[in-house]
DNA sequence: ACCTGAACACCGTTCAAGT
DNA sequence: ACCTGAACACCGTTCAAGT
């Protein structure tokens, strides 16, 4: 609330983000535009590439940004002394709160758009998110809870599983408090398989 | 092939849709414009909007199509005579060949664009896609050869499980070649569960 | 019924010039 | 270093008019 806008901002970069995920919130991924975002900050429809080269910059922030909060929320959820099944049930349940309440961010997230061998930074954040999974994994084997084997394998069982529960809960498909109240379900039958005891 | 174009174009409607599904494959979805089909076409750039009321409705065209042609290949994958893990299997082998050899349209099929209030039709052919797996875990469960409980609930751990694995592969996550491999014991962990037996 | 051509209101991106 | 204003080459969508 400056009286009499400044020639220079001052936070560009950030208002920018902040304004774009507000928009990609409300209005989706397709309503997203530069000079809009630019307008709405009352700023000049060329200023926004002074702080990203292009549209697809300022995606890609917005999704790295996606993926440093979804591995604060999974790193806070994780139980690193709890056994297996409680364990992978609060990482799911955080990943799923997690989808619900960021859905257009999080189909921006998965999206193919993110050219790994230009945005590295969002190559490494997209494997960190899959760590806690992998940690979980290896302690749980370590314990003897869960069968040997490679633990990037294993660990593929449960992390699609939850990837597939989240995409297809925030693209619609499943309701979410159906979706959340079902978890406890769903890791016992990952533990202890479809086949009857 | 005909000398010096028509007035009208015969079946523009499908030449949009062939044409578009080209470009999402060969350039992203990002690329889709519609006056460059009309140009590519040779019909003037006002002419697709006969066939498609707007944008949105091309692009919801086109997920109606992928669906259509991933139901196909899990009908024909299935197995309905076979036990649950080979079928389960041979499932997702459909699914995710599908999904590595259409990643940009799989993306669009499961983007949150397409409202399910004005396209039912896609709706259904989604529900129609679980169909397959729903009738997996109901056959195997009156085989005995699984565990009981509501159908659409078991399902979801299978179901979850493929549709994760489709979308990892298909966005860059995970290799093709190492998904496909992995999925025998992939179908085995869900079947007999990560606990040690 | 199907398509055209012009028009309208938008875009993203670039670049000299301003502060 | 950061931003502006004009310019360029695009868009999607609409609508009278043509075939």
């Amino acid at each position: 609330m400056s009286q009499s806008r400044p020639y220079h901002h001052g936070d560009l970069r950030s208002a920018l983000l902040a304004s774009a995920e507000r928009t990609l919130r409300e209005k989706g991924a397709a309503a997203l535009s530069l000079r809009e975002l630019a307008r709405d900050i009352g700023v000049s429809h060329a200023a926004p590439g002074r702080h990203f080269k292009d549209k697809q910059a300022l995606l890609d922030a917005l999704a790295l940004g996606g993926y440093d909060r979804l591995n604060r929320a999974l790193t806070a959820a994780d139980l690193p002394d709890a056994t297996f099944e409680p364990r992978i049930t609060s990482l799911a349940r955080a990943y799923i709160t997690f989808a619900v309440d960021n859905a257009e961010l999080l189909e921006l997230m998965y999206s193919r758009k993110h050219d790994p061998d230009i945005d590295s930074e969002l190559a490494d954040a997209v494997e960190l998110s899959l760590c806690s999974f992998v940690n979980l994994i290896a302690d749980a084997q370590r314990r003897g809870e869960i069968v040997e084997g490679d633990p990037e394998r294993v660990t593929l069982v449960a992390a699609a599983g939850i990837h597939g529960l989240a995409a297809m809960t925030s693209n619609g498909t499943l309701q979410p408090d159906e979706t959340l109240a079902g978890l406890d379900h769903y890791a016992h039958l990952l533990l202890h398989g479809l086949k009857p005891r």
